[in-house]
DNA sequence: TTGCATGCAAAGTTTTTGCATGCAG
DNA sequence: CTGCATGCAAAAACTTTGCATGCAA
């Protein structure tokens, strides 16, 4: 529907900002990635972070998670997984689910949408943090008794 | 696990807030609603909206939709749905569909996180810009046949 | 009276853009 | 050569914060 042919060209930039955030499986934002390229290529700007991750997003090399409103993180794996964020420390892990095709089939004849993706997002409490509130309580348990 | 407990204060602004957002189907960003109050409330400011919606939000009275990266617009209907944004004019509507708990507890159990929500989003094209764009196919046909 | 909520202005944070220059094709 | 990509600085877009004052309880 709408022309995206776009000569791009490869540049040194694009060719460190793919590697490294291919290298990093924690789902950096674009400062993060920024600070990661540096130290290979002094010189880079941030703007040139995000005008790179912006074609491979288009191009659909790579996922933008746009969660929470907080800074957008970029992810190399574009098998269909989806993310789970820590209410707590703020961490985001993968989710392998089967994606269930149905619901969009279901949505399209009762909408009327013409589908073109789903995300689904989960919010819990990670392992680690549920520890530290565990023993937390423990503590406290210990410390002001009923 | 954090203490929530705070008390508040009924005020004009806060009541007007509520109002105009529960009379608004449109999911509005803060903006919007800001333009809606001030008919009401010509003096108040941008950072009381903000403020009354990010309180609203905590206690549970209103969804907050961050979607895309986009500002972050807000609904009053709390009971549980999702939504659908159209890629082309960036509308949002919502959808009703039976929530599927059993994900949740499966989640609990292989990844260890204590699940609190989750939120699923769908991206398509709305009935009205399928249409606009049908159209202008046809127009195309007609102009440039094969 | 007390201190939470407001209006205003300023600052913060994240992302985008304009422009001269650099470099890939 | 040509013009897309870069670095830098500035601006834009959205949201939060500091502070003096207002007003609900």
């Amino acid at each position: 529907m709408i022309n995206n042919i776009k000569k791009t060209r490869k540049t040194t930039q694009g060719q460190i900002i793919i590697e490294e955030l291919t290298k990093t499986y924690t789902h950096p934002d674009a400062t993060e990635l920024y600070e990661k390229v540096k130290k290979r290529l002094p010189k880079v700007s941030l703007s040139t972070i995000y005008r790179n991750l912006e074609k491979l997003v288009n191009e659909g090399v790579i996922l933008k998670l746009d969660i929470d409103g907080s800074p957008a993180r970029y992810d190399s794996h574009t098998h269909p997984h989806y993310h789970i964020k820590c209410t707590n420390c703020g961490k985001i892990d993968d989710i392998s689910l089967k994606q269930n095709i149905a619901v969009d089939k279901i949505i399209e004849k009762k909408y009327g949408y013409k589908m073109v993706k789903h995300n689904v997002e989960f919010w819990g409490i990670c392992p680690k943090c549920k520890d530290k509130s565990n023993d937390l309580q423990k503590t406290k348990q210990k410390t002001e008794p009923h």
